[in-house]
DNA sequence: TTAAACTTTGCAATAGTGTTGCACTAACTT
DNA sequence: AAGTTAGTGCAACACTATTGCAAAGTTTAA
């Protein structure tokens, strides 16, 4: 993806893409699998934690990316659909390779829906499975 | 729970019942919900952090307790069901209430069976839903 | 065009969770 | 009783996440 696309992206959310913020949204994207803070630290040096890190939560609260906890220890994140608002029918399940450590998001398997006994809200959720990927097969 | 029961318990799952452990336990069993290791560490004031927490290793080793990663910033326990051996088929779902922070088995909902796609390996889920619980609402 | 106002970034510090090595003590074995 | 094994407490450490503050950059409005 390149950075005009990106921009208009991050724009089109009520988000300046300043340098920064273009960039993690590009190694995200590009990636195709979600990333930790540590990840993104680690694809380039130059970068303040912080910084990412204020970059993935102005993402998050705008829609443009959501964040999975894989139980890997850190918060990934990935990139969100187009159309996302990150309610329930967003969610989709996420795949933790216990080989190689990637998450990758399932967007073609959405969430089952369940019926929570009386009493209890339904606001958000995560379904994570863990298994052996394909590439560690 | 006496115990006299917990012991039985442990030893029936090959664990010695020592003192801590079975104070660990039954604080877990009387609770009803999943509590994290800061959790059982202000309980008992007196106790080591990492006795808690080797405790609670065993007692995952052993299927006694099965662990919950509820996002909120730390790993849960709760106390398993008399013939669980922690595989897919004991999976259940969880709840997470954002108000309370309480985290409960929700035994009576198994975690649906999900077909991935080709090539995907299936060990192991946890399916966690947030909202408001019965007592928050 | 320049000064004021606001936003973003970098740095340093901090809190919290999870985890381990090591020495001491308790329990079990012979 | 002496030797062996298992459990506990303490201290240290690694790592993730998060924040205050000051410097740098950007936008706005005189
Ligand atoms: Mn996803
Ligand atoms: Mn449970
Ligand atoms: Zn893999
Ligand atoms: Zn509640």
């Amino acid at each position: 993806m390149d950075n005009n696309e990106i921009e208009k992206k991050l724009e089109s959310k009520n988000v300046k893409p300043t340098a920064m913020r273009t960039l993690v949204y590009k190694t995200l994207t590009d990636s195709g699998k979600a990333l930790s803070l540590a990840d993104l630290e680690q694809r380039f040096e130059k970068v303040e934690r912080s910084t990412i890190f204020r970059a993935l939560k102005t993402f998050e609260d705008n829609f443009i990316v959501h964040s999975v906890d894989d139980g890997s220890g850190s918060v990934k994140y990935a990139v969100c659909d187009e159309d996302c608002t990150c309610n329930i029918h967003d969610l989709h399940v996420h795949f933790y390779c216990t080989r190689c450590g990637r998450t990758r998001c399932m967007k073609e398997l959405p969430i089952p829906n369940i019926k929570l006994p009386e009493g209890y809200t339904y606001d958000n959720a995560q379904f994570i499975i863990n298994g052996v990927c394909p590439r560690c097969d």
